[in-house]
RNA sequence: GGGCCCGUAGCUCAGCCUGGAUAGAGCGGUGGCCUUCUAAGCCACAGGUCCCGGGUUCAAAUCCCGGCGGGCCCGCCA
């Protein structure tokens, strides 16, 4: 039993290459040799091209010399291997064949005792870190929509995979509760009364943050076009009219969602005499943690937090710290960055507001070559804080990210790509304080957004597809479908089942992508629940714990030299691989490795399931090792699906 | 104007970091396969200037330079 049996095949293979060519070319130093993933099947197990690399320097052609270094190879095979049968050259590359009995022997029976654990490599104890994943942390004045599902889902996959991988991890929400835009909210809500919240409570309380955004929005710009019009300006006029129109037709939708709701607000906010200097009194008196504005702004925030809380628990995904944006402001920390910062000569006052000279830090440094910078580029200062005396949301991140290395070694935040110049000025402010090591270790996991074609998202509007909404379509399609694939089950299996399914079938979708590129949402896509899906898998998954549970027998006599299909052979080599796919995955923070190879072992699986018969297999032997191998494509799929956070149900 | 990201089949995407043997999936299209372990499946066919142009290399979708196209960012917003 081992916890990588490829990696026990791969560096059999590599000892083996280097001895050969020590003992064929003494002189020669070749370094980074390496083996690699044939790109087909005909091409072995493992393969490496040194061969070009050392016709160079042999002046030799390839060919001969892959000649030369598989016999010597195969002249150390018998007395050597335990899983390499052979090596053999072909156009210039050493192509390496396992011994697929004793692979498939070692990696089935690894994978069907390690059984959970099976894929988690863990890196040795000296690298094991403390690992901070923040994520999600969507601002408590709406629910959630798909980006923010995207955040979530990737946030979650990479603290499972950085886990599975043996680190120490904890996820942390950053409660967005200071600032303009939970002040507004507040502002409304006061203004309606403080009505209880009816529904879901993040639900209720996008609603009221929209008409009220929208209510304001409203309101300035009539007085705007009367200003423009007092000017004379009519290009002016015309701009703001169409700015005007645009916000009279979010009225219309949000009106026609909750009217009695809607008109009280509006009418409050025609009679207020200054909104504007109520809403900045709220955001002044709970940065002075005020009790009015701190139960005010705290009762509304919990709220929310609680909608998004049955939202995270439907995903699957639970956060083990809250953080408040407000605890940082109210603690010293903020003024004692802010002091260290001026003290690092790395700031400037410019009319009357402090700013970052960020640029100046990265020359400094001689940080620009590592951030990936040319050295042209200036990168631009960041005000830390207002003339008024007011501090900026970068300067309460900084202080955030040192509390944050109080219980980590490694950050990773997982924040939209938009933000980069954003968090770049965080890293800087590192830099400056002289963090230079906290600065390294502070990564932006970012990723890109999710566009729907046509509308245009906007929480400040009350548009946008809510994560919730999207679940529950996703389930209740998956609901109609169960019966289908099996009929006959209770009406409390045929729930649990939709609800992994379309679940999943969701979260499979925001994952499977590289988080780099943006995702165009359409619904076609996520309920598409055929291949390259999550519920494909989840099938696959199924038909597996189908033929063992009909199977009704341990396999007893595996006779695993039976094995020698392609089909075969490439599952063993799938679940053989496993562990170092996982490892990859984590060490790159690529979630999105995961989900393409639960694709192919399900690919796999599934052309072996319609070719190969398993529990009628003759002899017993042949049919014992293929039941194992089903066993161990079952745990596979299912510790994969797990490393995303998804279910895999035994039926569907 | 500057910076970052993306550009691969009609559509949605893998592969690019770490160059290698005829570039892979899915959807959609066409044609087959349920009296055999779940047809959310399988098999076959059709479909490609890997955005363009240079360069490096024995070898470039992959690395470098220059373009073009799309997105994002450059606030005393978050």
């Amino acid at each position: 039993m081992v916890a990588d049996p490829f990696g026990a095949l791969r560096s059999e293979c590599l000892g083996l290459l280097s001895e050969a060519i020590a003992r064929l070319w003494s002189g020669i130093k070749l370094d980074g040799i390496k083996v690699s993933l044939p790109s087909k099947l005909e091409f072995g197990d493992l393969t490496t091209n040194v061969c070009f690399t050392l016709a160079r320097e042999l002046g030799k052609s390839p060919q001969e010399l892959a000649s030369a270094l598989a016999s010597e190879i195969n002249s150390l095979i018998p007395s050597r291997a335990e899983l390499l049968s052979t090596a053999e050259a072909a156009g210039g590359y050493v192509n390496f064949w396992s011994d697929l009995a004793r692979l498939a022997e070692l990696s089935i029976s690894s994978a069907r005792c390690l059984g959970d654990r099976y894929g988690h490599l863990e890196v040795g104890p000296g690298e094991k870190r403390k690992i901070i994943v923040e994520h999600t942390s969507a601002n408590p004045i709406h629910p959630m929509h798909v980006g923010h599902g995207r955040n979530a889902v990737l946030g979650d996959a990479l603290a499972r995979l950085l886990r599975a991988r043996g680190h120490d991890v904890q996820t942390r929400f950053y409660v967005n509760d200071v600032g303009r835009q939970v002040a507004i909210l507040a502002y409304g809500y006061d203004k309606l009364g403080r009505p209880r919240p009816r529904g879901k409570p993040d639900h209720f309380f996008g609603l009221i943050y929209a008409m009220t955004n929208c209510a304001l929005e409203i309101r300035r710009l009539k007085e705007e076009v009367n200003r423009a019009i007092r000017a004379g300006s009519d290009e002016r006029v015309r701009r703001l009219k169409a700015e005007l129109d645009s916000w009279a037709f979010s009225a219309h939708e949000l009106r026609r969602r909750e009217p009695d709701l809607f008109d009280k607000l509006f009418s409050a906010v025609e009679g207020d005499e200054d909104p504007e200097a109520s809403i900045s009194e709220v955001v002044r008196a709970y940065e002075a943690r005020e009790g009015w504005a701190v139960e005010l702004v705290r009762g509304i925030c919990e709220e929310c937090l609680r909608g998004f809380r049955e939202t995270l628990d439907r995903l699957g995904i639970s956060i083990d710290k809250w953080d408040w944006e407000s605890e940082v402001v109210w603690s010293n920390l903020v003024a004692k960055v802010l002091a260290s910062l001026e003290a690092s000569g790395f700031t400037k006052v410019r009319a009357g507001a402090l700013e970052f000279l960020a640029n100046a830090v990265a020359e400094r440094f001689g940080l620009k070559g590592e951030l990936g910078l040319s050295g042209e580029f200036e990168i631009p200062p960041l005000t830390l804080v207002r003339s008024d005396g007011t501090t900026l949301y970068e300067i309460r991140d900084v202080a955030y990210t040192l509390r944050k290395f109080k219980d980590a070694d490694l950050v990773i935040n997982v924040i939209g790509a938009d933000q980069k110049l954003a968090q770049l000025h965080v890293k800087l402010a590192l830099h400056a304080l002289g963090e230079h090591e906290k600065a390294r270790n502070l990564i932006h996991f970012a990723y890109n957004l999710v566009k729907i074609p046509g509308a245009k998202m906007s929480a400040r509007r009350g548009r946008f597809i809510t994560l919730d909404g999207l679940l529950e379509e996703a389930v209740s399609r998956a609901y109609d479908e169960v019966p289908e694939h099996s009929p006959g089950l209770s009406e409390e299996e045929r729930t649990r089942i939709a609800e992994v399914v379309g679940v999943g079938a969701v979260k499979f979708t925001l994952l499977a992508q590289d988080p780099a590129k943006e995702i165009t949402f359409t619904w076609d896509r996520v309920l598409n629940f055929e291949e390259n899906s999550a519920p494909y898998v989840q099938y696959t998954h199924a038909r597996a714990c189908s033929i063992l549970r009909k199977a009704g027998r341990e396999p007893e006599q595996p006779d695993f030299s039976l094995l020698g299909h392609p089909l075969e052979r490439e599952l063993v080599l799938a679940i053989a691989r496993f562990p170092e796919v996982v490892a990859d995955a984590a060490d790159s923070l690529r979630p999105d490795a995961i989900a393409n190879f639960t694709i192919y072992l399900a690919d796999r699986f599934n052309s072996f399931y319609a070719s190969l018969p398993v529990i009628r297999a003759e002899p017993r032997g042949l049919s014992d090792a293929r039941l194992a191998l089903v066993d161990a494509v079952r745990i596979v799929l299912k510790n994969a699906l797990g490393l995303l956070g998804i279910g895999a149900p035994e039926r569907m």
